[in-house]
Parts: C-alpha cells; structure tokens; sequence
DNA sequence: CATGAATGAGTGTTCATTCAT
DNA sequence: GATGAATGAACACTCATTCAT
C-alpha cells in the first residue's frame, strides 16, 4: 500500500532531520513509524533504499512547486511567485525542517550516486526553467543582454542554496533582508526602461 | 608530533572525502595513514576527535585567507582578491576537492555542535568583515545605502556557498559565468551605474 | 523471555568461575551460552549488567534460604537450619562452585558500587536477623548477655565466609571438623554449659 | 637495582587498591610509578609477574609478622600478640588498604595458580603454627581436648579473614566488639581451671 | 642503558537485515 | 501477511608489550 510507504518516509524523515541519514538507525525508523521491521523491509528492500526515497519525494515536491511557480509567468512574475514558495517558506518552521532534511542529502549526493542524480535534476531542471525565461526576458529587453542565461539562473539558485544554509546553521538570519538586498540586485540588472525603480518598503 | 597530526588528519581527509564522514571506517584512515590504530588513537582520542580537528584546520586555513584578502583594501578591491582567492581558485583540482568535503562538515554541523561552531565561526567572521567593509563603501557612496551591510555580506557569502554546491554536483559549472553575473550585480548596486537619484531612504 | 535471560546468567556464571569476572570476554560468554552477540545484547545492555544481575541473582537466592531456615525458629534451631543450608550444602560441587564465584564478587564490590551495595544487602539483611535472634535468645536467658548480638551476628557471618575462603583455595578443607569447632564454640557461649553466676552484667 | 622493584611494587600496588588487578593498565603503573615503560618492562617481564610479585610480598610481610608473634609464646600468649599485631591494626588506615588488596589476591588466586600458590601458603604456614600450639595447649590442659588443632586454627584464621570482608564492605564495622565476641568464645572453650573467667571490660 | 612511540590482536558493542513463527 | 527475536560481520577503541632511537 503505498499510505505504508508514506508511513515509513515520513518517519525516516524525521529521524534523518533529528539525527543525520548516518547516524539513524532502522530500529529508530521502526520506533518512530510505529511499524516492524518485517513491515519496513516489505516496503524498501533497505535502508539506502528509503534514503533514495525519500530524496526523490522531497525533490518531486519541490519541482512541482517550481514548476506550477513558472507556468504562464514572465520573468518578473514568476521570480515573485518563487519568493513567495521559497524564500518565504523558509519562516515556517516546517520548511525549515525540510531544508535542513535537504542539506543532508546535498552532503549525500557527493558519495552516492542516486542522490547525486536526484539532486542534480532537482538543480538542472528548474535552471533550465530559469535559463529559458531569462532568454524571454532579454529578448523582450527586460534584462541586461551580456549575461549568460544559464548562469544568471545559476546565480539565482546559489542565492537561494546560500541562504539556505545560513538559516539551518543560524535561525536568527534575517530572511527579508536577505530577500531585499537580492531583488535590488536583480532589478539593477534590468534596462532602466523596464521595470521602473519601484522599491518594496523597507521592513 | 605535530607532523603526524597532519598525516592523520590528511589521510583522514581523503578517506571523508571519498566516502563521507560517517560510512569512512577507523580501518580505512589506517590504511590511508599508513600508521597503527594505537598510533592514531595516540594523536586523537577518538573519530569524532578527528572530525573535529578537521573543521578546524579546514577553517582556520579559510579563516586565514579571508583576512588576509581583506587587510588594508576597500570593498571593490578586497571583493577582487576574494575573487581571486576563493571563487578562482574551485578550478584547481586540490581546491575543488576541500570544498566537497567542506559540504559534508555543513551537513555535519547540523548534528554536532562542535562542528556547528566551527562552520558558524567561519561565516560569522567573514560575514562581520564584509559588514564592515559594506558599512564603509556606503559611508564613501561607493555603494547604495538602502541596503542592510550584513545583508549583503550574506548575500554574498550566499553566492560564494550556492556555487561551490553548484559545482560539487556537476564539474560542468561554468565558474567564471556565474562570476561574471555576480560582478554584474555587483556593479550594479553602486551607485555610479545604478539609479543614485531615486532609491528609497535606506531603512 | 526470562529463560534467555537465565540462559545467560547461566553461561556466564560458568565463564566467571571459569575464568574470573574480567578475564571473561564477551566472545566466551556468546560460545558457552549459544546465543549470538546481538541476541545477549538484547536481554543485557552491558557486560558490566551481566555482572550485576548475576550478583543480584546469587544473593536473592542466598536471602531466600536465609529467610526461609530463620522463620519460626529460635537461636539455636535457626543455626541448625543454617548450618544444614549453608555450611553443609559446602559439600556439593555444584554450591561449591556458586561460593568460588561469590569470591569474585566479593573482590568486585571493592571496585563497583553496584556489586557492593548487592553484597553488603547479603551481609546487612542476615545480620539483621541473626542479632534479632540473638537478641531473643539473651532475653530468654539462653545465651550470655554480655555479648552485642550484632558482633555476635557478624562473627557468626565471619565463620562462614572464612570457611567458604579456606575451601576455595584447598578443597581438602575439613568442614565437618570446623563446624564442630564452631558448634563447641557457640555452645559455650549459652548460659548453660559456660559459667552462669560470674559474668560481667551486660554492656 | 631492588629499590626499582620496590618503586614499581608500590606504584602498582596503589593502582591496583584503587581500581583493581584487571582494571589496572600498565599505562597507570608507569603513571604513577613515575618510570617509564621500558624501565618496568626490565625489572618484571610482564604485568602477571607484577601481580606476582606484590602477592609473594604481601605475604612475606604478613607471615614475618606471624612467626615473630608466635615465637617464644604459649597459645594464649600469642592469640593476644595476634589480637595485637592484625585485628587491631585494622583500625590503621594503611593497614585497612592491604587487607583490601589482599581480597583482591583471595579472588584472582582462584583464577591464578601462583597466585593461588601464595595465598595458601599464607594460610597453611600459620595454620600449623596455631595447629601446634594448639595442640600444646590441649597437652598443657589449658583447652578442651575434643577439638582438631587444625580445625580450631582454620576457626581462628576464618574469623580474621571474615573481619577484613566485613570491614572492607563497611567501614563502620565495629572491630573491637568483634574481637570481643571472639575472646569470649575462646576463652569459652577452655576448661574452668586454667583461664578464669576475668572476661575484659566490655566496651 | 633508558625511553616512549608504535604495534595490532583483541575488546565490548552495534545494527542492517533475515526468517521462523 | 506481519512480526520481532535473532544474527554476525563490522565497528570504534584499548592496552600489554616491543624496540628503534
């Protein structure tokens, strides 16, 4: 059933946050699920197992997110949006969980292969995503012309991994300030003609 | 010895590096080191103790650059020699490497709060120079005063982490590209290139 | 189940004695029981709680004949009644074996608190009942009362274990002549057969 | 050099009061014998002949004490020397100690033969010291004939050795009503006519 | 001769996984 | 199917002893 498979991701998931994929053992995953081992090993064949799982959901999730955040919006409009899914979510505590669950797996991804793989299109996708609206952009003159699609986007996705981690290690960092001192770069990178220097109020 | 510190804590390195903090064996760092268990246990009291010592080094080295970049320089010419020093230098091989394994100490830190301190001390104390820094270039209009200076030095330290991710994942990352939009952006936020007139009162 | 947790209290009781409590690895304890190493570790967390509950066992089973030969019996029955449980049981291999590891856990004690507080229950409780007796009995007039029915209770105590010391280091030891001795000795200490009329009045 | 020996013998033999004959490592005896380990490892070929070594000593020392206080006295005279010379040194803090390691050489002779070798002589060289002066006494008439020499000294020794358990279990062992309870025993079985009752002030 | 760094077999313990019930 | 007791290889770590200096 694949409510059990839920069961036991969201618990593993859990006890990855609270103890490290490493450190986490399959009786803590059994404790938490409030299932047997027998019944774990019947969903996942091991413990790598759930950790590809649980990579692949978390990672599926975030790219629905992105890319419900793209369709149908220019540049602009979607860099809004993605602030709204991202960038702000990073104030809910739950979201924060996450993200920290997702350093994790970044650090994983550098010694297994499928993580890699599945961090990798959890990168590759959305720049592609970007890249192709800051093409739009700068074709509609909406964006400075002698930057490279594919790093801006790059950029943008650094910025986001960046602050990241600086509120998994921090959680005093101030995520708006963060956010403002982003977006005045982003429109300074704009033609003068475009977007009109229309500040968001200081917070 | 101090040396044999070093060999333990190079071989060491390279065994984390290649198989991750936690699923590297005692065995392996043997190995790797060329010494005995009881020799190593002579020099560290335990894995953990290596772990530890390693944050350290790692930091203390980073430390010692970053300072060094800044001493006597304005924020233009400290972010150059922080060009130079940090994002230039992920294309050599030796350098590309500490910072994969310096990934694995961010996911490290979130469950061990001696390597928390670690990571945190290493980007509190960049993050407080290029405050500082930030703060002056501000005071001597070199750069537009609406923006928080710890916030960008986040953000720029933010840059500096999203790419070193960026690149650990895919060797392909086109380093100088992204360097060449964050200059951009850079650039842009002074106020010589930027829109000095109509920018609201800084906060 | 408990029977496991026998079954290891067993086989480990035979190593001890075997070997000695430190000299017994847990590698011998997993041989004589049959049992796997995870197995053992899931009824006892520790060797050291092993240890323990092997002292716990021994002494419950000592109060048990204790308790059992001083109820209902006066001085002189209850001697009787200890010295058919106690001393004579000397003569079989089997209680034999239990003292020489009661051995060990007398020189543990000096090393664990644990151990001690278990041992010192061995020695306090029976000294508590020997004194009430003794007691009774120097009210009955049935024995001198110029004799502190505590010291009385621990030389009685004394007696034994100094027996069960010289049996354990020379197997040749003459019980029956000792108790013989004892029993002369106790005898001559009851009003009866010692000198009634010229004793100090009691302290 | 013999002084080395003796440094070593000390050192150890504090190690060994404090935590034990197994727990003890050569690390600590170097520690605080204050040699090195090369230095130890000349004058005893192993940690076993340390042990060794300390057992022979000790008993050297309390079989000295023995023989000088039964030289030249008849039983009473030298069960009152005896009385002197171990019971009552019981209260001296240093002497409390030996008898505390003692206990632990009464376990490990039973895992050790040399040490088992030792130990008994230390018990079977005075026991036939006592066994004739025993059997003089009951000669002389001074004590009840139907009693074995060997056995009334296997008596007397086993009350020593269980006041040294008890004392070392609880410090607040009352050795002086001990020896009391003893003393009248004693005198008890001797006949009316040689020791009358002049019983010693009760404490 | 004295040192103490080095050895490595061996220790107690863990934990992903299995399989009889 | 579901269980959870059992497995045992592998783990981090220790320590009596040696031997190059």
């Amino acid at each position: 059933m694949d409510a059990r498979r839920r069961q036991i991701i969201e618990a593993a998931s859990r006890c990855f946050l609270r103890a490290g994929l490493h450190a986490t053992t399959i009786q803590e995953i059994i404790r938490e699920s409030g299932l047997s081992a027998g019944a774990i090993y019947s969903y996942f064949t091991s413990k790598d197992e759930i950790i590809d799982a649980i990579a692949k959901d978390r990672h599926d999730r975030e790219q629905q997110f992105f890319v419900d955040a793209c369709r149908q919006a220019d540049l602009a409009g979607a860099l809004e949006r993605l602030s709204q899914y991202f960038f702000r979510s990073l104030h809910e505590v739950d979201e924060q969980e996450r993200r920290r669950l997702g350093i994790q797996f970044w650090a994983e991804a550098l010694q297994n292969e499928r993580v890699l793989a599945v961090v990798r299109r959890g990168v590759d996708v959305p720049r592609k995503h970007l890249a192709d609206m800051i093409n739009d952009a700068q074709r509609r003159g909406a964006l400075r012309r002698d930057l490279k699609p594919d790093a801006v986007a790059r950029v943008l996705i650094g910025l986001y991994h960046g602050l990241i981690l600086q509120q998994a290690w921090d959680e005093n960092t101030e995520i708006e300030a963060y956010l403002a001192v982003m977006n005045v770069m982003l429109r300074a990178i704009a033609p003068e003609t475009s977007t009109p220097a229309k500040h968001a109020p200081s917070q």
